[in-house]
DNA sequence: ATGCTCCTGCGAA
DNA sequence: CTAACGTTCGCAGGAGCAT
């Protein structure tokens, strides 16, 4: 019945800060790809009002006035501390739900219910001590209300010390608590919806507890119906171990610079390509179908603006990298109109499948595996990964890259290069 | 009336 | 100096189509 959320506290500026100890105590942000938004802040930034998604240029004025420090974001480190943060946490469950690159759920199905409040502090301790990272806990009997334990513990509220158990609070201070919480802090009420339950007169976690589940149902969707049961200690949604392999793959990135060439789109594309289909041999998948999108900035109002994507079917399901671009570049010679400032392009693998059981119709349609791209891909797949990506790479993808995103503000990566540790010491 | 595929909207981190 | 606003994934529901 129980299940805990550990979360990270403000994940990425933790990373940071754990190979720069200086950074402690400051106001750090780190920004979105193309150093775009803010996306991880430390309290101090919080604390100076500046949102989640907020644009850097809006709050480069203020950032200076306060000594900010941006980071753009080093996905390479992020991933590899938040493996060991997983790989510490598997250790105190028998079922583990990596939910993101900074959560996790545990099932503590049969731990005894006094014990889990320790068991919560001792799980920070020793993150804190073998990883270095901040985290908090919270404890309930599903996963909408262990979302919401976990609010409460990062917020200290309940006097909760980083962990907050949802089995340890009495019924009253429980509704005082559900009453005195937005709508909007529960799991899987975003935006509209909670607008939409606003002018129901549905403003606190309580008033959406105790909602008809049926109305809510018919006015909203199943999703939300299960999100009102969920906080009612009803469990609608299961722990999923890992194991489903994904079903769709995306890469795309804004570009540092305006893009107007087809050439250029194509080097942007081929590499997207590339990318995606590195992941796909990863997943041990096939697609049997690969969407292109280019499109312009959409904030430049006064520029002419132009979208387009086209969904290009493959003979074969595939994950060879270069029936994936050839495909891939067919699409966007297609959708390409000359002209226009593109701001952005994108590859998605669609339609996958397993590469071992791909079912055909007896004779028709029959899958044939080209074998000798299949050792290609193998070969290229393992000196890439021994030797660093783009060591061998497509000659369409470029060398001179004027698209790429803009990274200004990069730290090294401590824990993957090692020359990149010898110069930050 | 029923069952599909495709597309869009929404939410999450 | 200016201009500068992320990426990736899954799910549900409705539209459109075929049967």
């Amino acid at each position: 019945m129980p299940v805990a959320l550990v979360d990270c506290n403000n994940f990425y500026v933790s990373c940071e800060r754990l190979f720069n100890p200086k950074l402690e105590g400051k106001p750090v942000v780190v920004l979105s790809n193309n150093d775009g938004c803010a996306v991880s802040r430390s309290n101090e930034v919080k604390a100076l009002g500046i949102k989640m998604g907020e644009p850097w240029f809006k709050m480069e004025r203020i950032a200076k006035q306060h000594g900010i420090i941006a980071f753009s974001s080093n996905y390479t480190l992020y991933g590899d501390i938040s493996s060991r943060v997983m790989a510490t946490l598997a250790t105190f469950t028998p079922r583990q739900e990596i939910y993101s690159i900074d959560e996790s759920f545990l099932d503590l199905e049969g731990f005894p219910a006094h014990t889990l409040q320790d068991y919560g502090q001792k799980i920070r301790r020793t993150v804190k001590r073998n990883i270095g990272i901040p985290v908090c806990v919270g404890i309930a009997s599903t996963k909408t209300l262990a979302k919401l334990a976990n609010h409460c513990a990062k917020k200290n509220l309940a006097g909760s010390e980083g962990v907050c158990d949802f089995g340890q609070i009495n019924e009253s201070a429980r509704k005082a608590l559900f009453q005195s919480l937005p709508v909007n802090e529960v799991w899987g009420i975003g935006r509209k919806i909670t607008e939409s339950l606003n002018l129901l007169g549905i403003e606190t976690v309580e008033q959406l507890r105790t909602a008809d589940a049926d109305f809510i149902r018919t006015r909203f969707s199943v999703v939300v119906e299960r999100t009102v049961r969920e906080l009612n200690g009803i469990a609608c949604i299961e722990l999923e171990q890992a194991g489903t392999p994904r079903q769709q793959i995306l890469v795309s990135r804004s570009f540092g610079m305006p893009v107007v060439t087809l050439e250029n789109l194509n080097e942007s594309v081929t590499y997207f390509a590339t990318r995606a289909a590195e992941k796909l041999r990863k997943d041990g998948s096939v697609a049997n179908s690969v969407c292109v999108f280019i499109r312009t900035n959409p904030f430049k109002i006064n520029e002419p603006q132009y979208e387009r994507s086209i969904v290009v079917p493959l003979m074969q399901p595939n994950d060879d990298t270069a029936m994936l671009i050839k495909a891939a570049l067919f699409g966007l010679k297609h959708i390409y109109l000359p002209g226009y400032q593109y701001k952005k392009s994108g590859v998605m693998l669609m339609g996958l499948q397993p590469k071992g059981v791909m079912q055909g119709e007896l004779f028709d349609n029959m899958p044939v595996t080209d074998e000798k791209a299949d050792i290609r891909m193998k070969a290229i797949d393992a000196i890439n990964r021994k030797m660093g990506r783009d060591t061998i790479a497509f000659a369409g993808s470029g060398t001179r890259r004027s698209w790429t995103m803009r990274r200004d503000r990069m730290s090294p990566n401590y824990t993957t290069r090692w020359d990149e540790l010898v110069k930050a010491s």
